[in-house]
Formats: structure tokens, C-alpha cells, sequence
DNA sequence: ATGGCAACCGAAAACGATTTCGGAAATTAT
DNA sequence: ATAATTTCCGAAATCGTTTTCGGTTGCCAT
């Protein structure tokens, strides 16, 4: 097992290792001759360049880092599977590390994929992070950086989000076009701008709709677990016997609810209708399945590698960098816990 | 931002590379006082080597090639989770890519992480893997491989598995143990070992129990879907009236299952009990919880990561190497899809 | 004073690929 | 035939780190 070098193919053809690497180039300096020697040669060698000094030559490694919260987690594992597909069309291969939604793991990260020298990262802010500068940093350093479903306003780099305003607006819409009057809101942690929209899209669709929004609707469920959603129902209809409906930031609270709704033999969507996000996989199996928002995580993989790999081109070309922040369009997934329009 | 060199703390302490270079590597040679100057100046200017550099220098990139079927999967996410952690407690870096379950994609993207000169890869092979040249010549090229999961005899390789006859024959003996007599059995495709190896876990179990093997009783779902479970029970109690448990190999399907059932007025699992297979997370939240066997994920990436660690230390030792298999123990989760005890 | 021996450091080659710049050869123009 | 271009190729520097192999010092012993 020789590795085959240009030096090898040089020495083998009589030329220099400057002519190989410009023949396999075409570089028009070359002539045709020559070139067709080298590279019937290259390829009946399987010559495959070097890595290792390209990237120390061309100082770029084409490889990006992907940060992600938590992996196990549908809505992640999709984003994963579309940056890796978007990555490997454009030739880059992706480091993966996870934050486990810490920020002193965050920053560490992002510290181990500078050292290897990726190419750009790829970032989902962690819940805790809650100041910048190891971002900035970056970005000063001009490392691309691409923030991607949990952002911060207060990064200036591309970013690529849902709207999540419009999402709960119209999965409230809903509600309402199905005959809610009382809609109650399991929100999330105050932090992620994420639950905050959502909570604002909720609150949006009531003003237009007429309905004066009542605070103690609002629930806060500071963990994303499905016992979450399980307790808070006794709460919610002990505070509130008449409502009848429940729209929860997310699918695994509102499997949580649905299950203690069956329990206290409350029937959904008759009396109660219960609306979860994400339309994770879990949505379509539970009973009665559930009517829920799509959050494409595979479509956001693959824009966020897009905005990366226009800012690394960008770079590389000397151009003047513009950030872009693109709104990822969702739809309300209309299942069994919902009444039909 | 100007990067910090060997050379350029070498030219302000007016000493060579090479002085640099091994006094923070802490060579013997390089008295006590000028690594004092060249450990603080380096910390001082937050000094990194260019790993590019060191990777074309010492023949390694200190990235390791993780290949997984699909990552949209519990138990593959959970793989790839311990992968990446233990990978980088030991100052690796994981790649990930995935084969799609096809042929043609796995020997892509292995050479993909070849041509990045990965130091070794993690491979579960697609189910559409017959032959096995492609991962031969890793091995003979001095790629270190460990397989994972679906593994295949035929390659002579370290390799992580789970022990799914044992397992199977485990899920089995407690369907027995908890009065079941006539036990239905989804088994997934022909090809992977996982499949046929619950199959003999299955059949074991009834022969040590003296109930007479039914071929009857084995149904094939070649594709993993909830649908196939879903649709598959119509025609076990049509073919057997009298049957008492079905023995699903994986959980999606024995949600198919349950929920098939339930729409039948059947009662879970007075009248029929229910075992999956893996433990994925929605077994938990199922109505009646699904009884399954835990397949732990996260460890077995963590020991896949571990026996290619000490592949690639007996190779960079030039020890004599030998391969080694690591079987994981599993245990039966009883929830409420069977009975107790 | 001379030989021997540590202790300490640096020159230089190496890892492979890329690219600039200049030079030789071949071609065209005068 | 000479001058002016092209055409084609190679020497060499470069990227940054590592490591071998000597070479200087200075020190001690004789």
C-alpha cells in the first residue's frame, strides 16, 4: 500500500510535480499532451491528492462543524441529515459536537472545531447561553458562523429560523376556525426566542380573532418533558373548566396531555382540542393522532449549509459579506385531536 | 487576527522552531528556563498549533468516519451520542455521514472519509450489503474498521453488537413466564444478522419451553414502518384466533400493533400481549406503555469508539494486532403491553 | 591544559500540494 | 536570418510542524 504522490507521477513521467499538479488542474500553461499522459496515469494509479497538505497549502480543510443542542431529538437528527446531505453535494463533510444545551460546552465546542480549523460552523444556541463573545469572536476571526433555529437577535451573522410567530399564529388560527373560544397556551422556557415567538403568535391570533387574551392561560412548562404536559392538564382545568382547547410549544408536552385528557375520560377533540409543534414522529402514532405545526428540520440543514458555503465562497473571493437571515415557511399539520373545519 | 506560529514566538525569544517545537512538547533536551520563556509566551499569545501542519507531519487527522444507516432513528441518534463522546475525551473528532440503507452510498461515503484521511471508521453496514470488498480493502490498507450493530461474519474485524438471540430469547421467555403460550412473531428482513439472530432468540426460547415451533406463527415485515404492524394484525388473528402475544422485532411496529388491536376492541394485554424491541423513546408514551427490550445505544457507540481507539494505538505502536468483539447485554423492559409477573 | 562528557540548542529535511516567476524552446513575424 | 512572440515546463518558495543529527558550549576530571 504506496500512497501515490504527485512526486511519484512526476518521477514516473519525466516531468516536474509543478506540471502534474497543473496538468490535473488543466491549467492552460499545460500542453494537451502532456496533460492527457498525467492524467491517464493519475487515474490508473487512483492518485487521490493528499488532504492533509491541500489543506495546509490552500488553508481551508472542507469541513464545516455542526453544533447541535441535544442530538436525540427527531427535529435535530433532521437538521443533521439535511446539512450532511447539503455538505456532501458541495464537498465538505461535517464535524458534529453537541452543547447538550450547556454553554461552557458550548464555548468548549466551538473551541475544538477552531483547533481542527473547520471551515464554518454551524450553531444552534444553547438554552443557557445567554452573552455572545465566544460568537463574535468568531465572526471578528472570520470564521463564518450560521446560526440556525435557536438564534439571538443580537449576533450579526446569517441565520436561518422558522417563523415561529406565524406558526403558532395560524396553528391558533385554527383553533379558532375549528370553534375554540378558550384556548390555552403550555409555553416553554422564557428564554429561547423560539417559545417567546410562539407565545406572541398565540397571543396575536386572539387580538385578531377578537378574543381578549387572558394571562392565566398561559403556562409555562420550563422542561420539554412529556410529564410536563401530563400534570399540567389537572391545572389547567381546575383553573379553567370551561376550555377547550390546549396549544403547547411542543409535540412531547402535547402527547403528555393528550394521555391525561384520556385519563380523566375528557374526549379530545369533542371537548378539549389539543394542537402540539414540531410534528415529530410521535405525532402520528399517538391516539388520536396529532394535530400539530411541521417544523422542516431537513429543508433548515440544508439552508443553513447553503448560507455557509455563499459566505465561504464569498470570503474566498474578497467580496464585501452580507448576512442573510432566512424565515422558513411551516404549515399545521390538521390530525385527529382537532375538530375538522 | 494574525495566527501565532512555531516561528513567530521562535523569532520574538530569538531561538529556532526546533527549540520552540520541543519545549512544548516538554523534551528533555531543552533546559528548564527556556521552556519557562516559550510555555508562557506561547500561552500568552494563546498559541495553537496549525493542525493541518501536524496532521501532514504525523500521518494522522485525529477525525474519525462514522457511517450510520439513517440518523432520523432513536437508537442510531443514541449511537452517534456516544460516539461523539467518547471520541472527544480521547482528543478525537467524529465525521458522520450516512449510507441510506444503500450499497452504492456506503462505499461512497467510505471513500469520502478516506480521501479526509480519517484514522479509522465506524461502520454499520446497510441492509443492502452483500459483499464486502469495499471494507476489506480498509483493512488492508491499514484502515482501522470497527463495525457496529449490523455487522456481517464474514468480515474479520472488531466489532459491537448487541446480543440479540439472547435478548430475543429473553423478551420471549418472559411472554411465557407471564402465561403466553401461543406467541406471534414479527421478524424484520432476511438479510441482517439482528433479524435472523431474534428469530433464534424467539424459536430458542419456545424449544427450552417445550412449546412446538409454528412457522405459521412468524410473520416478515420487510419494511420497518408503523403501517406494516398496523396492517399485520388483521391477518395474525385471522390466521390464529387463539393467539396470546405478538413478539415484534422493534417498536415501531408493535405500535402498529397495539394500536391495530385497540381499534379492535381487543384488551392489551389481557388478551393478547405485546413485546417491541429497542426501547425507542415513544414505547414510553404509548397507550398501554410498550413493553420492550432496552437496546442501549449510547453505550455501544461509546465501545465501538473505544476498540478503534486501541486499534489505532496497536497500529501506531506497530504491536501485533487483534481484533476483538464486544457483545452488550440488554434487558427486558416490562411496562404495560404484557402482563406482570 | 587537555580530554571527555554532559547539557543545550539549531540547521535542515521531511510531510505533499500549490503557484509564481522566469527561462528555454518553438513558432511566427519582419 | 533575425527579432518578437508564444508555448510549455520547472525551480523554488511556501504552508507550519516535527525530529534527526550534529555542533557548540561549559564543566569536570585528570
Amino acid at each position: 500500500m504506496f500512497k501515490v504522490t504527485l512526486k511519484k507521477i512526476a518521477s514516473t513521467l519525466g516531468v516536474s510535480t509543478a506540471t502534474v499538479s497543473k496538468a490535473l488542474k488543466d491549467y492552460p500553461d499545460i500542453s494537451e499532451k502532456t496533460k492527457r499522459k498525467v492524467r491517464s496515469l493519475a487515474k490508473s494509479l487512483d492518485y487521490k491528492p493528499n488532504s492533509f497538505a491541500q489543506s495546509l497549502r490552500n488553508k481551508e480543510s472542507k469541513i464545516i462543524g455542526l453544533i447541535i443542542p441535544t442530538i436525540v431529538h427527531h427535529f435535530f437528527s433532521n437538521i443533521l441529515n439535511g446539512v450532511i446531505d447539503a455538505a456532501s453535494e458541495n464537498g465538505y463533510l461535517v464535524i458534529t459536537l453537541l452543547s447538550n444545551e450547556s454553554y461552557e460546552d458550548e464555548k468548549n465546542k466551538i473551541n475544538l472545531l477552531l483547533e481542527k480549523n473547520v471551515d464554518g460552523i454551524l450553531l444552534s444556541l444553547s438554552d443557557k447561553t445567554v452573552n455572545y463573545k465566544h460568537i463574535n469572536r468568531l465572526i471578528d476571526g472570520n470564521v463564518p458562523v450560521v446560526l440556525y433555529d435557536k438564534i439571538s437577535k443580537s449576533v450579526n451573522c446569517s441565520k436561518v429560523i422558522i417563523n415561529d410567530k406565524q406558526a403558532a399564529f395560524n396553528a391558533t388560527q385554527y383553533l379558532i376556525d375549528t370553534g375554540c373560544k378558550k384556548i390555552a397556551h403550555i409555553r416553554g422556557p422564557l428564554k429561547p426566542q423560539t417559545t417567546i415567538d410562539r407565545f406572541i403568535g398565540y397571543k396575536k391570533a386572539l387580538e385578531v380573532n377578537n378574543i381578549p387574551f387572558d394571562k392565566t392561560l398561559v403556562y409555562v412548562s420550563d422542561s420539554l418533558s412529556f410529564e410536563n404536559g401530563y400534570n399540567l392538564v389537572l391545572k389547567i382545568i381546575n383553573d379553567h373548566h370551561d376550555v377547550d382547547a390546549i396549544f403547547s410549544f411542543t409535540d412531547l408536552i402535547a402527547t403528555g396531555v393528550l394521555i391525561r385528557l384520556k385519563e380523566l375520560d375528557i374526549i379530545v377533540p369533542d371537548q378539549i382540542s389539543v394542537m402540539g409543534f414540531s410534528n415529530w414522529f410521535l405525532s402520528k402514532i399517538t391516539s388520536p393522532t396529532l394535530s400539530t405545526v411541521d417544523q422542516p428540520g431537513y429543508e433548515m440543514g440544508r439552508k443553513a449549509f447553503t448560507l455557509l458555503y455563499n459566505e465561504l465562497n464569498i470570503i474566498r473571493n474578497n467580496e464585501p459579506l452580507i448576512h442573510e437571515v432566512i424565515e422558513i415557511a411551516t404549515k399545521v399539520i390538521p390530525r385527529n385531536s382537532t375538530k375538522k373545519k
